[in-house]
DNA sequence: ACTGAAAGGGTTCCAGG
DNA sequence: CCTGGAACCCTTTCAGT
């Protein structure tokens, strides 16, 4: 399951996160090698599941998304069928773009993103209505100061 | 800035979100297409921003990252230096991934990702020693629920 | 393991409806 | 604004070192 890359592994995974639409020959040169063994080695990587689904990052913003909550809950169920119906109900909304079990006082984090705070309440009814929490806080970005996908290698 | 994407246009951000590897030919048969006019647009919300980066997801587990902190930061400074500071060190640091200027009571959230619980107070001390804050609260994640940057479009 | 080359497929562009 | 086709570049594979 866990995967020790060598130097040029971590050089060829730094390119890709930065950016993965060029051709193979521009990244080959960025990491010093040539087309060929980089190309093993993102199949291998691939093969592997250390290199993921390909993407393209989108502005959030310029596409109406001007609300993003961060969502801290308690809850009292620690059952496993609550728990269960709590992760398929976030799986389930697309407008929840993270989720977390956490350690400690708070149970759950969430990293929701909406259009509008109009429709971060429908989310909220809708998520309480499906799944009994005993408190909900929600944080709301003022700001996106900052935001990768990429794994500081 | 802001734009609106007709009917095409959102199932081409979609299938992009999706699986951004694939041929113009498979895009355009998914989006009921056929590839220039796919690739016309494709290109026109790359000019206009819509459409940034391009970009793997990597297995950060199986690469070694197996924390992730959520921070919570309170601050008596609202001055605009010492706002630019804290902007300064927060994105010069790659294992900040995200990081929100909040409405209310918590001043800011980070998400931060390390190799281990050691990774993650070097930075804090690092942090703390740059820039003076009043309270800082960090949550671990025990299980990464869901995780995705697709928009819900 | 890397190099170089060859075949097939994909992207990009352009003429025409 | 879409269709189809042509040219070129890139990916992918393979034989050789």
């Amino acid at each position: 399951m866990s995967f020790q890359p060598d130097e040029t592994d971590r050089k060829i995974l730094i390119e890709l996160q930065r950016d993965a639409g060029r051709s193979l020959d521009e990244i080959a040169k960025a990491v010093g090698s040539s087309k060929t063994p980089v190309w093993n080695r993102i199949r291998k990587m691939r093969e592997r599941g250390i290199i993921g689904a390909q993407t393209v990052l989108l502005d959030a913003e310029a596409l109406g998304f001007d609300a993003t909550f961060f969502v801290l809950i308690r809850t009292s169920e620690h059952d496993a069928e609550w728990q269960a119906r709590f992760l398929r109900a976030l799986r389930d909304r697309p407008e929840v773009q993270e989720a977390h079990r956490l350690a400690g006082d708070i149970d759950y984090i969430l990293k929701v993103r909406v259009r509008n705070a109009r429709a971060y309440d429908v989310f909220y009814q809708a998520l309480i209505a499906e799944v009994k929490v005993q408190s909900v806080t929600a944080l709301l970005s003022m700001e996106e100061i900052k935001s990768t996908v990429a794994l500081p290698l």
